[in-house]
DNA sequence: TAGATCAATGAATGACCATTCATTTTATGC
DNA sequence: GCATAAAATGAATGGTCATTCATTGATCTA
């Protein structure tokens, strides 16, 4: 059976299994059934339980890099890349629930194992922002006083809070666009330069 | 043996282990051989593990609560208001580095498999939050269409993100003061209304 | 078509650890 | 000082999986 691509199937029962489970909880045995492969099959695949995790994070993450990085580089104004990464993010996490909780849980909790893991892919996912608030500064849209390595965590925990939510939702759910225009209008505002306040 | 609290022992034992550990990688037998007890000790005052750690997070979430409100009520304008919601948190983040793992990687985690729990203490905390920007609303400090379900989320998110870093910290630490500054700046501005631009 | 290589299977293994409870230690009352 | 109760102990239990590997099935090759 070369037919079908064992390892991305693997991938995409672990991350459903995982998302739903949390790490500690899923057993090998939901993700082999998930995936219809024998237990066993999983370990010609991965070398073990962790590793999967970490493959389903390191390819969902480069996706998500790529994707941001082609769509911010259509832009110039560096008020309209930040708009992109939260717009962008924030439909993401909306779109693919799954992915969502492996990120904001399971990632954040496996960290603590893999010190050193998460710190090379997710930086460089939030490196973008502190990009674009350095270029933002140089063009002097943005404030230089500014720490472009405190906004970006300032934006990137927004995001990651204010997308949380789909995925805990007891309270009243709102959409991308609300949550985004309203970040946007939150967090950019503060980064302007006072010339340019309330444009 | 009445001298010492047994509970609290083992309390503070657990949020030393948790904090190291996390909840799944942690024993019942090393939380007891940190409390000084044995392992058998520690099922006379808790159900379970997961209790255990709901203890830890109830004891302190309290605390928090009762520290932030009754800091905030000594202050009568919103925006001041928030800057002491900010800097409180961020300095008890800062300060008990164990309760900041715990709160910031294991609730989230457990949260999951706790449905309810989390939810009753935790958004008590962030709905401080949206009692100050209501009230700000109501005395025309605050834009009228910033949303406080989705601000409160905004500024949590941005704190949580932002104090993690001394728990991670493998880039440039930042103190309290900076954070805070560069948070209230970014965030507050952003919601102020127009006529009060730059203030 | 035999035999060789590669892929897949899933039952068995063995380590791990939360929880229990029979026993011991300490405290209290008289 | 003795009897009773309360608190603490930690070794033993039992269940749970991650991982392994002997076996089976599939595909290829000459």
């Amino acid at each position: 059976m070369k037919a079908v691509n064992k390892h991305a199937k693997i991938i995409t029962a672990a991350t459903k299994v995982f998302a739903k489970k949390g790490f500690f909880n899923a057993r090998i045995s939901d993700i082999a059934k998930e995936a219809k492969v024998a237990d066993g099959t999983i370990y010609l695949y991965f070398n073990n339980k962790i590793d999967i995790l970490l493959s389903v994070f390191e390819e969902e993450i480069n996706s998500i890099i790529k994707n941001s990085r082609s769509l911010i580089e259509q832009e110039s104004d560096p008020r309209k890349k930040i708009e992109i990464f939260v717009t962008t993010h924030l439909a993401t996490m909306k779109k693919n629930k799954n992915l969502a909780e492996v990120m904001q849980i399971e990632l954040r909790q496996t960290n603590k194992i893999i010190k050193d893991y998460r710190n090379s892919k997710f930086n460089e996912y939030i490196d973008i922002i502190a990009e674009i608030i350095k270029d933002g500064q140089s063009k002097n849209v943005f404030r230089k006083d500014i720490l472009p390595n405190i906004a970006k965590r300032t934006i990137y925990g927004a995001l990651d809070e204010v997308s949380r939510v789909w995925n805990i939702s007891l309270e009243t759910n709102y959409s991308v666009e609300e949550a985004s225009s309203q970040l946007i209008e939150m967090i950019i505002s503060g980064m302007l330069t006072t010339s340019q306040c309330s444009s």
